[in-house]
RNA sequence: CGGGGUGUAGCUCAGCCUGGUAGAGCGCUACGUUCGGGACGUAGAAGUCGCAGGUUCAAAUCCUGUCUCCCCGACCA
C-alpha cells in the first residue's frame, strides 16, 4: 500500500473525550469515528487492524475444529420469549419493529439462533459432536457506554457454541476450547490469564475468562503466588481464618461519636484500627430488609450477595427513608447490637471472629465499643460476603493472593441443557432414545482486543502493535525533497522486495517532512521503519529502526534483509 | 436509571459572569521559501454558537424546555 493513496487522518492533539491511552491513542491514530454513544465508524486503518485480529481467530477456532456459519443480527422476538430472555435480558437488549408491528431484537448474542439451528438440524448423535462459531456484530444497549470500542454498544464478537450428547464431551470440549483460545492470545502477543469466573446470570457450570493484564481494566483479578489459582475478584473466596474468636475481654459500652459516620472517621475518633470495628449494610431481602456485617477495613463483593438465599439474586442498599423507618437510625450509626429480631444479621466469616468489636449504635451520633457476637449481637448465620484483598490466603490452600486488573476479552462457559430444554433441542441416540443437547458457548471480543492490545502496548509516541496485529509489518520511507530519481528507485525497489517475501509492507510516499512522517508512523505503530534517503542511498545503506527501538541502525541491503526472512 | 459536567469552524478551546459587528491555535486551500524528528511567510476557505420557545430595540451571552455527548456507580465480549 502507497500511503499517499491510502487515507491516513491522524491528529497531534489529543481528543477532549477519551481518558484511557487506547481510546486517546485510536482517535487520534484515526482507527475509529464515532458515530453515536458507543457506535463507531472502523476507518480503513481500524479496519486493518480489526481484521487482523479477526484472521488469528478464524484460523485457531477453525484449527481446533470448529466450524463458521453466519447467522442474523435482527432476530425474532418468538424465539427469544421461547427462553425466557426477551424479558430477563432487559433494557440491553435492542428492541425493534417491522412495519406490521412484528417483534425483533438486535442481536445481542445468538444462544436462542444457534440452538433453533441446531433442533432443525441436528437429528442423530452421530452428528455430535459439532462446534458452530461466527464473527459477527453484537449490539448490547449498555447503559454506559465507555473507553471507545472497550465498551461499545455496537461491536465484533466471535461467538461460538458447541452440542454434545454427554457432559463428559461437552467438558472435553471446554478444555479444547480454552486451549485454543490460549493459543490466539498468545500467537496475539498479548501477556493475558485465564481466570474463574463468575457463572452469572447466564446459569451453567464451568466458567472460565480470558484476561488481558492492564492496569485500566475494569476487572480485578486475584492471582495465588504459590499455585495456579486465579479467579475473578468476584468469584474469589475468602477462606474462613483458622483462628478462633478470642472470648470477650472488654464490657459493651455506647459512646457518643457526634458526626463520625464512615470506618475511617469512626476508628480515627476512637483510635482502633478498621479492622476493629464491624461495619453493618442494609439490604433489601426477599422478606423485608436484611442486616450484612463486614469488618471495617473489608468491603462486600456484591456477586456473593447477590447469592445469598435471602436475597432477591441481587443485592440492592436500602434507602435513608426505609433504614429510618425500620431501625429509628441514619446509615453511619448502623450495626448488629440491638437490631429489631426480625431483621436476619449474616455475618462475613471474617468479621464473625472479631471480639471486642466497635460498631454502630442505632442511633445517632452513637457507637458502642466493645461488642461481642452472642453475648450483645445475635448472628443469624456466617457467610462469605466479602471482597478477597491482596495478602489474603488462596482459596486451594496454597499460597497468598496478589490482586491485578484484566479486561476480559474471551469467556469460555458450559451452557449444559439450559437452551436446548427450553427450545426442545434433542438428538436420537444409540438407543433410539431423545436426549436433550449439551451445550457450551465460547466468546472473543474481537473489537475489544484491539482496544486491550493498545491499552498494553503503547508509549509516548503512540501505539506499538504486536506485529500479528499491525496494519503493516513495515513501512518504507521515501525522505527525497530533491526528487532524486535514485532514491525513488531504490525505495519502490525495497517496498517492492519486502512484500514480495510475504512482508506487508506499505510505502510511506506521501512527501512529508520527516519529523511529521514518523510522528504519524511512530502514533499508528508500525513495528519496523525502514528510511531511504540520499545520504543512505550515497553510503549504501538503509536506516532500520523497530517501534520499540530507541536508535537507529545503517544496514547494507543485505543485513537489512536478514531481519525479514520470507514467510512464504 | 441516579449524581456531576458539556455543547461555539474538521480538531483543541476562548468569548458568556457584565447582552451590542463571532475569535485563537492546529488542520485545510493557493503561492513562495524550506526539507532527517510535527518548518516559515503571504493570501484564503470554513461556524443557522446543539435544538425549540421566551425576555429584549438587540441574545453565543439572560430565562424555560428539550436533546446530545462526557465523567462517577449497578451490566458485559
Amino acid at each position: 500500500m502507497r500511503l499517499s493513496k491510502f487515507h491516513l487522518a491522524t491528529t497531534r492533539e489529543d481528543p477532549a473525550d477519551a481518558e484511557i491511552a487506547s481510546h486517546r491513542l485510536m482517535l487520534r491514530a484515526g482507527m475509529i469515528r464515532k458515530l453515536a454513544s458507543g457506535i463507531y465508524t472502523w476507518s480503513p486503518l481500524g479496519l486493518r487492524v480489526l481484521r487482523k485480529v479477526e484472521t488469528v481467530v478464524r484460523e485457531e477456532m477453525n484449527r481446533a475444529g470448529a466450524i463458521e456459519l453466519s447467522m442474523p443480527t435482527i432476530q425474532p422476538r418468538e424465539l427469544w420469549d421461547e427462553s425466557g430472555r426477551w424479558q430477563k435480558f432487559g433494557g440491553q437488549l435492542l428492541k425493534i419493529k417491522d412495519r406490521k408491528e412484528a417483534e425483533y431484537c438486535y442481536g445481542p448474542t445468538a444462544e436462542e439462533v444457534v440452538t433453533d439451528f441446531a433442533r432443525n438440524e441436528l437429528r442423530s448423535y452421530k452428528q455430535l459432536p459439532i462446534n458452530l462459531y461466527q464473527i459477527q456484530t453484537k449490539f448490547r444497549d449498555e447503559i454506559r457506554p465507555r473507553f471507545g470500542v472497550m465498551r461499545a454498544r455496537e461491536f465484533l464478537m466471535k461467538d461460538a457454541y458447541s452440542f454434545h450428547l454427554t457432559e463428559a464431551d461437552l467438558d472435553r470440549e471446554y478444555h479444547n476450547m480454552h486451549d485454543a483460545y490460549a493459543r490466539i492470545f498468545t500467537r496475539l502477543g498479548l501477556k493475558f490469564r485465564a481466570v474463574q469466573a463468575d457463572s452469572g446470570a447466564i446459569g451453567g457450570n464451568a466458567s472460565q475468562e480470558f484476561h488481558v493484564l492492564a492496569d485500566s481494566g475494569e476487572d480485578a483479578l486475584a492471582f495465588s503466588d504459590g499455585s495456579d489459582y486465579a479467579a475473578n475478584v468476584e468469584r474469589a473466596e475468602a477462606l474462613a481464618p483458622a483462628t478462633p474468636r478470642p472470648a470477650p475481654a472488654q464490657a459493651l459500652q455506647r459512646v457518643a461519636t457526634p458526626a463520625q459516620k464512615s470506618i475511617e472517621e469512626v476508628g480515627a475518633f476512637l483510635k482502633v484500627s478498621p479492622a476493629q470495628c464491624v461495619k453493618t449494610l442494609i439490604v433489601r431481602g426477599n422478606d423485608g430488609l436484611v442486616a450484612l456485617c463486614l469488618r471495617g477495613d473489608h468491603e462486600l463483593n456484591e456477586v456473593k450477595a447477590a447469592k445469598l438465599a435471602e436475597l432477591p439474586g441481587e443485592s440492592q442498599l436500602a434507602d435513608e427513608a426505609e433504614i429510618v423507618k425500620r431501625i429509628g437510625c441514619v446509615p453511619g450509626f448502623l450495626g448488629p447490637v440491638g437490631l429489631p429480631a426480625d431483621i436476619p444479621v449474616i455475618v462475613d466469616r471474617d468479621a464473625a471472629v472479631v471480639a471486642d468489636f466497635v460498631c454502630g449504635g442505632n442511633a445517632e451520633d452513637t457507637h458502642c465499643t466493645g461488642a461481642n457476637w452472642e453475648r450483645d449481637a445475635r448472628i443469624s448465620r456466617v457467610a462469605d460476603l466479602r471482597k478477597v484483598v491482596a495478602g489474603d490466603a488462596s482459596p486451594d490452600g496454597r499460597g497468598t493472593l496478589a490482586i491485578a486488573r484484566g479486561i476480559e476479552v474471551g469467556h469460555v462457559f458450559q451452557l449444559g441443557s439450559k437452551y436446548s430444554e427450553a427450545l426442545h433441542a434433542t438428538v436420537l441416540d444409540e438407543a433410539g432414545q431423545n436426549r436433550v443437547l449439551q451445550m457450551g458457548c465460547y466468546g472473543i471480543g474481537i473489537s475489544r482486543i484491539v482496544a486491550a492490545a493498545i491499552e498494553q502496548n503503547h508509549d509516548d509516541a503512540g501505539i506499538i502493535w504486536p506485529e500479528p496485529m499491525a496494519p503493516w509489518q513495515a513501512v518504507v520511507c521515501l525522505i527525497n525533497p530533491k526528487g532524486n530519481p535514485v532514491v525513488n528507485a531504490a525505495a519502490e525497489s525495497l517496498y517492492a522486495d519486502l512484500n514480495a517475501r510475504g512482508i506487508e509492507t506499505c510505502l510511506d510516499d506521501r512527501g512529508l517532512r520527516a519529523g511529521a512522517m514518523f510522528a504519524d508512523l511512530e502514533l499508528i505503530g508500525i513495528p519496523h521503519r525502514i528510511v531511504v534517503s540520499e545520504r543512505g542511498v550515497a553510503a549504501g545503506t538503509f536506516e532500520y529502526r523497530g517501534r520499540r527501538d530507541t536508535e537507529n541502525r545503517n544496514l547494507d541491503r543485505d543485513a537489512l534483509m536478514a531481519l525479514f526472512p520470507s514467510r512464504h
